[in-house]
DNA sequence: AGTTATTGCACCATCGATTGTGCAAAAAAG
DNA sequence: CTTTTTTGCACAATCGATGGTGCAATAACT
């Protein structure tokens, strides 16, 4: 505590306080003093004195020095998303725990932003980064390997870097099949009954309506072109979907397959200015989970990515030797209506 | 794009190439030229070069000579969570939107984890700090002004720094009254009826039961103590108070005031295991706002809490030249059951 | 033409830490 | 009591950008 409002220690300080070089104080307190045989007694002054004046390295001198920042980057679409923001914890976790800090940023989907905001985090000189949801996971490679950063997509998988991603056509077939068991207990499901809401021109979005479309063939008989209606991210865009199809017939479809929790808030926009009636016997499935949205007053099947294994997992091929572009798949799961997981808030310390 | 796979060019590759000085790469590059009085022609010469060579300015570089490094800090207790990630997602549009660099990290709610963080956030030497729901916020204060960083509270107040919270209490008025309002058109309501759950020993709570109580007790004529279950903040704990209270009268209350959205999902919790009759007329106020969880098969009231006023009004005080550790109210908004309010996604470029 | 102002830029120290190298002093070996 | 080895540390270059200072060359004045 000596030193408040005074400038930060520096090795400087500390050099001319123990009598030391500041090589030696360095290394004292950067751990490296054994491989260089500084005495125990000095090592154990210089960090007497460090701690006594509340000294802490200056990142931003070792990074320029050693061209590494400690610091690793997730990029993610939006913050405002529960498997976003559960991603973002478990990414903060792990990146703690492996001694660095973590630096979540999003770009909202832009592929102009996503370069851009990658740039930045390159001129911070992060050591590693997790590229979750990206429109151009290409076109952010591109930009990570002229910089020879290390990275991997989550999520949304691209063709030049390893990606970790929901095994998106299997989830969608068992929500799929959830969906119209649960809607068959109500009566016969014909093929016009049963719809696909949300999604836009990705990897994800693609393999979730084959697996739609799959299951509802198989189980259906038939799979018309017009019940899928991709409408991109947007709640807005989503709503105007659910607006569209009520406004032809007068209500929402039996079954439907909303393609992430984002889409879902489009429903609830559609819903508050709809009365209960129009929604008393629908049957939902939702690909992404969200505590609430799995107790919405009508039978809501979800499915919650892992995305705590897709950090591992990420972790564990940027700390591989070799990276080839290979695509894996982590299995997802099915949670069914009015279900509560626990999450990442758990392990917090509330006891009181 | 020249340079793919080399190492990054830094301003005396194009000082070599440009034949002007470093420091006259750099004053080109920084903005600075004009002031230095550089020849329109170099200027845009070096500016061209930069261009073809992908140059971007080394930031760890930058921030060791001006001891600044363009990271503006946001320490939350959780991102996984509706309130605090669209905090974040204000926050960071506004970082950028001033072109520096956000930085989003959680605490879990940790005395000493929150110090240690913001040790760690030091190190790299941001240039400002928002402090979010920090449990000590003066404890942080004290890491803060030691290394001479510019900070604010929100959410949570500290004696130290300025402040920008919610208004607790005039929010939990609004909300009481809402529930109870609501409650009477089903009958009369006796005080026993009207319980509050969650929060701890914080300012946001006690202003908030401080509501809650008076309101209580203007409009029912009675607050017995009983009715105050403060479960902290996990949904573990709230979870088990339901259940507490479900045990001891075989039903929830009739209406009750939940402290945050996280204590909301120890409702869920509770709703998860037992049947949908133990909460048929259920009524909840809950001082957050989840676009989900508006739409809850009974009537929700919520409160929105306006982050983004909050971290303008931050900003506001930030750059100001005084700042007296004063407390600032924002006033929140009460949202009625099944409202869909739009959020930061509004913003995303998503037309297709 | 001679003097003063202005323009245009180069030089160099600096920020704080890291790391390869070198060299005395102390210890071990002969 | 030498010679060799080991121990313990200091020196100095370096990472990339910044900004104060100084000095030519040119331009603008008497």
């Amino acid at each position: 505590m000596t030193g408040i409002g005074k400038k930060k220690a520096t090795i400087y300080d500390l050099s001319i306080l123990s009598g030391a070089s500041p090589s030696t104080v360095s290394a004292v307190l950067n751990g490296s003093w054994r491989k260089r045989r500084i005495k125990e007694a000095t090592a154990q002054l210089i960090q007497k004195l460090a701690n006594e004046h509340g000294y802490t390295t200056n990142l931003q001198a070792r990074g320029l020095r050693s061209s590494r920042s400690g610091l690793v980057g997730l990029l993610l679409p939006v913050h405002d998303n529960r498997y976003f923001s559960s991603m973002a914890q478990s990414f903060e976790a792990q990146v703690r725990s492996r001694g660095q800090c973590p630096l979540v940023v999003s770009a909202c989907r832009d592929p102009e932003e996503e370069r851009q905001v990658v740039e930045t985090l390159i001129s911070y000189s992060i050591d590693e980064l997790f590229i979750a949801g990206a429109t151009d996971p290409d076109g952010v490679h591109k930009v990570c390997e002229k910089a020879g950063l290390k990275h991997v997509n989550i999520d949304l998988p691209g063709t030049l870097a390893p990606s970790i991603i929901s095994d998106n056509y299997e989830g969608a077939r068992m929500l799929t099949q959830a969906i119209v068991e649960r809607a068959l207990e109500d009566g016969p499901l014909s093929p016009d009954d049963l719809y696909l809401f949300g999604g836009r021109n990705d990897h994800a979005s693609h393999e979730r309506i084959r697996g739609f479309r799959d299951v509802k063939r198989a189980s259906l008989g038939a799979d018309p072109d017009v019940c899928i209606q991709p409408t991109g991210y947007s709640p807005a865009m989503t709503a105007r979907a659910f607006e569209a199809f009520y406004e032809g017939h007068g209500k929402l479809p039996r079954a439907f397959f909303v393609n992430s929790s984002i889409n879902l808030e489009g429903l609830m926009r559609f819903l508050a200015v709809h009365p209960h009636e129009t929604f008393a016997d629908i049957i939902v499935g939702c690909y992404d989970y969200d505590p609430f949205g799995s107790f919405l007053p009508f039978p809501v099947f979800m499915i919650r990515q892992d995305s705590e294994a897709m950090i591992t997992k990420g972790f564990a091929i940027l700390d591989a030797d070799r990276r080839p572009p290979i695509t894996h798949l982590v299995r997802p799961t099915i949670v069914p209506p009015r279900t509560a997981l626990i999450g990442p808030l758990d392990a917090l310390k509330d006891i009181e």
